[in-house]
RNA sequence: GAGGCUGUAGCUCAGUCGGUAGAGCAUCGGACUUUUAAUCCGUUGGUCCUGGGUUCGAGUCCCAGCAGCCUCACCA
């Protein structure tokens, strides 16, 4: 209870009285000379490394060999003048001894100032303590960085979901598997880029501020250009640009970058996420199809994805060759209609309990699909030959031209992958742009007209195939996540109140 | 956008029937030269998410709001 008759008290939160047991040892430092916040520290081997070398040091031994480490004190046990610290590095972590006859008065008197959180380094001999830890003998220490705040629970870690993200620092830090998974994002990122690279493919980067947000069907991020007066746009998709460098002749050229949508946030959807667009002239949507069997069996070896695992409750089996299977034929399977008979499809869209009214035949269909095919879909499968007029950017199928040489890749009901055959045919491309589908409103459309990227088709696009791929979704898949927000280092968050 | 759940100390959580706030960790003080979430004794620390309402009295009941999580819807 606070002592209404001390006026001190008032502002004597926890909080408070924490930082200032920290600021009193951080003026004590000060005071002995030692720079509470440190310098370049050279020389430290990686504890992981450290400790197979320990591995080999005999049990009794007290001349192990000399190490020098440095890191984050994660644990302190004080059994008086002998101090235990857990020391947190990237690698690893591994157990310390300071005695205080060990390490003379001087260095006594700066790890009398230790708190949970500090950053030290030490150097010390390798050995194994009484109770069969591997430990660090330190005979010097190096002050490096004072923390002014206590860390979370040393057992329970930070287990609020939104202080998790807010502090995302923390959690890298205390949270279980955490870390491992950021560190699996970047390989996942690294291997995609390998496989390209080896293929050919040039990594480029296109705008990102845009005139007309084009290639996907999504509500932009709206702004404004000051010097030039011009409203801009995020760019939603990285399509369009790629494709007028086909035109250019950068013949296999991929983009691995963010893109912004104005739409919901759950646990698959941030407003901001990375997508891979990969384009390869001559090649078609069959091409995509084994590049994206190779990316993905790539990233799931460099992320020790198991190739049969369960992710979201359903069963997930990574051999190739992947499933493939024509959207007509599931519909036909899932739901018992006849694919090619709007009349049959409407009514099944009707007992699926579809909106069918004033709406465009292929736009129910594919409505009906997202409603009843798409849950069914454990994968990873390859969904073929989409119904054309719900594909304003994808080359038709000769001789059917209902019918688009598209696919999507879906693993465990969800969308990893969309690729098409892509649409070279300037006229057909302007008349698509032009033809808003009934009962559809323009945000919906993927059909935004881009006169600039027309003309470009008019030079001339080779025929191509084009890859689109949700990095964090793969990343999700891989690393077995059921949140977008556990693979995105800072997800978005309403302010605090 | 709809529904459900949650919000109490720096962290993790209790809080019974409505009677003025509890634990563990952390902090501070003490004991301890072999600890492992060290242990033991003592200590400090509260805008009970915010604002209303009911009541003699609200962490608790009611209403509204804010934030988070989950499910659904849309999308990738």
């Amino acid at each position: 209870m606070a002592n209404p008759n001390d006026p001190e008290s008032v502002t004597r939160g926890t909080a408070v009285q924490l930082e200032k047991a920290r600021r009193d040892k951080l003026d004590r430092l000060v005071a002995m000379g030692v720079d509470p916040w440190g310098r370049r520290f050279d020389g430290a081997a990686p504890i992981a490394d450290i400790r197979s070398v320990g591995e080999r040091v005999a049990k009794e031994a007290d001349d192990g060999p000399a190490v020098r480490i440095a890191g984050r004190i994660m644990l302190l046990r004080s059994a008086g003048s002998l101090v235990f610290v857990d020391l947190h590095d990237r690698t690893g972590r591994i157990q310390l001894m300071l005695g205080k006859k060990q390490v003379g008065p001087e260095i006594w008197k700066v790890v009398e100032c230790l708190d949970l959180g500090d950053i030290i380094g030490v150097d010390g001999r390798l050995g194994w303590s009484k109770t069969g830890e591997m430990t660090v003998f330190v005979s010097q220490l190096e002050f490096l960085t004072k923390s002014l705040e206590t860390p979370p629970d040393k057992y329970h870690g930070l287990v609020d979901p939104e202080l998790r993200q807010r502090m995302r620092y923390l959690d890298l830090i205390h949270g279980e598997g955490v870390r491992d998974r950021f560190v699996s994002r970047c390989r996942i990122v690294e291997a995609v880029r390998r496989v390209l690279a080896a293929r050919g493919y040039l990594e480029v980067e296109g705008p990102t501020l845009q005139e007309t947000a084009g290639g996907a069907a999504a509500r932009p991020f709206t702004t404004h250009h000051n010097a030039l007066d011009i409203p801009l746009v995020l760019r939603i998709a990285l399509e369009l640009h790629l494709k007028r460098l086909l035109v250019g002749g950068m013949e296999r050229v991929f983009e691995l970058g963010r893109v912004y949508r104005n739409e919901g946030v759950s646990t698959r959807h941030n407003p901001e996420f990375t997508m891979l667009e990969a384009y390869e002239a001559y090649g078609d949507y069959g091409t995509m199809m084994d590049l994206t069997e190779a990316i993905i069996l790539e990233a799931a070896k460099v992320a020790g994805t198991p190739t049969r695992f369960e992710w979201m409750g359903r069963p997930v089996d990574l051999t190739p060759p992947f499933r493939r299977a024509r959207y007509d034929d599931l519909l036909r399977e899932v739901t018992g209609c006849d694919p090619a008979d709007p009349a049959s499809v409407a009514a099944a869209a009707a007992a699926a309990g579809v909106e069918t009214a004033g709406r465009h035949p292929d736009v129910v269909k594919s409505d009906l699909f997202e409603a009843t095919v798409e849950k069914t879909l454990d994968g990873p499968v390859f969904v073929i030959d989409y119904p054309a007029s719900i594909c304003p950017l994808t080359k038709r199928k000769a001789g059917r031209p209902e019918v688009a040489e598209r696919f999507e890749l879906y693993v465990a009901g969800m969308e990893l992958a969309n690729a098409y055959t892509e649409l070279n045919d300037p006229d057909l491309q302007e008349e698509l742009f032009r033809t808003q589908l009934a009962g559809l409103a323009a945000e919906e459309s993927m059909a935004r007209m881009d006169t600039d990227f027309i003309k470009a088709l008019r030079h001339g696009m080779p025929p191509a195939g084009g890859l689109g791929i949700g990095i964090d979704r793969l990343v999700m898949l891989l690393t077995e996540a059921s949140s977008i927000r556990d693979v995105i280092l800072f997800p978005i968050h309403r302010p605090r109140a």
